[in-house]
DNA sequence: TTGGCGATTGGCT
DNA sequence: GCCAATCGCCAAT
């Protein structure tokens, strides 16, 4: 039984969210799941943002989209195409609808856990893209709420490394505000997932 | 009550 | 590279 990495504190949270999607490179995503502990360095984000017409949050709160509207550092849960689910990390005072979308992570540990949730894939595809991501760790709208900054079924942890060179770039697979640099990635990471004229090491 | 629309993925050409 | 699958959400009827 491997120790429970300790949840990073909310009031550390609250910063710009564009800076929270930064910020949150490197740190750690941990799922407890029944026979043990799943963790991942996250490597990409993607912030969205008050007024910003790719964000759910954009028409204000609605029953979907409310936990947007709360405190920071609780899960936004939404299914995206019908088909996958999207983790996303409310940012900002209560009343503001923003979240940092987790896109992509690299593996560290409960790697068979994972595994097992996504079948037989390549350990560098298991958590790249938004959508496997939630698949691997058995992410969906029953964790629609939860708070990531105490130690449950998931939350946010950092093992104080430093993240690393952080690249930037315009958001993947939107269509609205589509040129905002909104997109964070830790540059050089084989888990990052979108096309390689995004990922570019300048 | 309804229908148009996705913050994606995986399979196929 | 292209595209269908799939379904919850919500603005408008």
């Amino acid at each position: 039984m491997s120790t429970h990495p300790k949840p990073l504190d909310r009031e550390g949270l609250l910063m710009d969210t564009a800076v929270l999607a930064q910020f949150l490179i490197g740190k750690l995503i941990v799922r407890a799941f029944p026979d043990m502990l799943a963790t991942a360095r996250i490597v990409e984000t993607e912030a969205y943002l008050t007024g910003d017409e790719a964000s759910h949050g954009f028409r204000g709160p609605t029953p979907r989209n409310k936990v947007m509207f709360g405190a920071p550092g609780f899960a936004y849960v939404y299914l995206a195409y019908g088909v996958s689910f999207m983790l996303n990390v409310s940012s900002a005072v209560a009343g503001t609808g923003e979240a940092v979308l987790i896109r992509a992570a690299e593996p560290v540990t409960g790697l068979e856990a994972m595994k097992r949730q996504r079948g037989d894939v390549p350990t560098r595809d298991l958590l790249r893209g938004p959508g496997r991501l939630a698949k691997a760790l058995d992410i969906d709208r029953r964790l629609d709420g939860i708070d990531l900054c105490s130690i449950g079924s998931l939350w946010l942890a950092s093992d104080g490394e430093s993240a690393g060179d952080i690249g930037v770039s315009v958001r993947i697979g939107i269509t609205k505000d589509a040129m905002r640099p909104l997109r964070f990635f830790l540059k050089g990471s084989k888990f990052v997932s979108g096309p390689a004229s995004l990922n570019a090491a300048l």
